[in-house]
DNA sequence: CTTGACCTTGGACAGTACTCCAGGGTCGAG
DNA sequence: CTCGACCCTGGAGTACTGTCCAAGGTCAAG
C-alpha cells in the first residue's frame, strides 16, 4: 500500500511515516515510479510501535528490537516473547504507579502535603 | 541554601537546577554576591516535580500548576486537591495499562502476534 | 596573597520526535 | 490535455529537556 493509505489506517501523518522509514523503524519497497510500497503488516507493526512508545521505549530502542526480530526464523515466537516482556513491564509500571498513588494519598491525608515553593 | 547543596540533596545537576529556575519551575532569592539562595522547601518541591514528570507532565505544565498554587492563601488545601487530581490521573493511567496488557495478552495467545515488518 | 571550591552569565550544542515547506514528478478522470 | 490528488526529496524549523563551556566573580583556608 502507498503512504497515504498507511497513514490513514494508522492515524499517523505521511511525514511521520516517512520519518519512521528514515529512522529504520519501517521499511518499504519502491514502485517503479519511486513511490513507497508498504506491506500490509506495516499496519499492525505501527500499532505495536505505538504500544511500545506508550510504554516509554524510544523509537531507537523499538527499531533495534524490530531489527533483532527481523530475519529470525521463529519471528512469531520471538514476538510473543517480546510481548510477554512488555506485559511484565506494564505490570511493573502499574506497581510503580500504585506506590506513587499510596504516597500521594498519604500526603493528602497529612495537613502539610509539601511546600509550594515556586 | 546554595545551588550546590540543593543539587546534592535532589540528585539534580547544578545546570538542571539553573535550567529549572530559568523555566520558572523554581524561584530563588539572591544573596548580596549574586549567588542563588533556595528555601529548604525547594527540596520537597523538586521531589514533587520529579513525581509529576514521571506521570507524564511536561515541565511547563508543572510550572503552571505551581504558579497557580503560589499566592493562594489555602495553599495546603489546594495542593491536596492537586494531589487528588494526580491520583485520579494515576488511576486512569493504570486503567490504560491494563487495557494495553489485555491487548498484548490476547495477541500472545493468538498464533500470529503481528508481522515483524521492518 | 594564593589556591581551590564554589558561584555567576550567556550561549552553543545534543537528542528525541516530529512538522512544514519548496520544488517538482505521477497518474487517473473528465 | 488539464486538473486534482497523490507522491518524491532535501532541508529547515520546532518544542522539550537538558548538558557543556568559556570567562570571570567570591570566599575561606593556609
Amino acid at each position: 500500500m502507498r503512504i497515504g493509505e498507511l497513514a490513514g489506517l494508522t492515524g499517523l501523518s505521511r511525514d511521520t511515516v516517512r520519518f519512521y522509514e528514515r529512522t529504520g523503524l519501517l521499511t518499504a519497497r519502491r514502485l517503479s515510479n519511486g513511490y513507497r510500497d508498504f506491506p500490509p503488516e506495516a499496519v499492525p507493526w505501527l500499532r505495536y510501535v505505538r504500544t511500545a512508545q506508550a510504554l516509554g521505549f524510544s523509537l531507537a530502542e523499538i527499531a533495534r528490537t524490530g531489527a533483532e526480530l527481523d530475519g529470525a526464523p521463529d519471528a512469531a515466537e520471538q514476538l510473543s516473547a517480546l510481548l510477554r516482556e512488555k506485559i511484565a513491564l506494564i505490570d511493573a509500571r502499574t506497581a510503580e504507579l500504585a506506590e506513587l498513588r499510596a504516597d500521594l494519598v498519604e500526603r493528602v491525608g497529612s495537613g502539610c502535603p509539601l511546600a509550594p515553593a515556586p
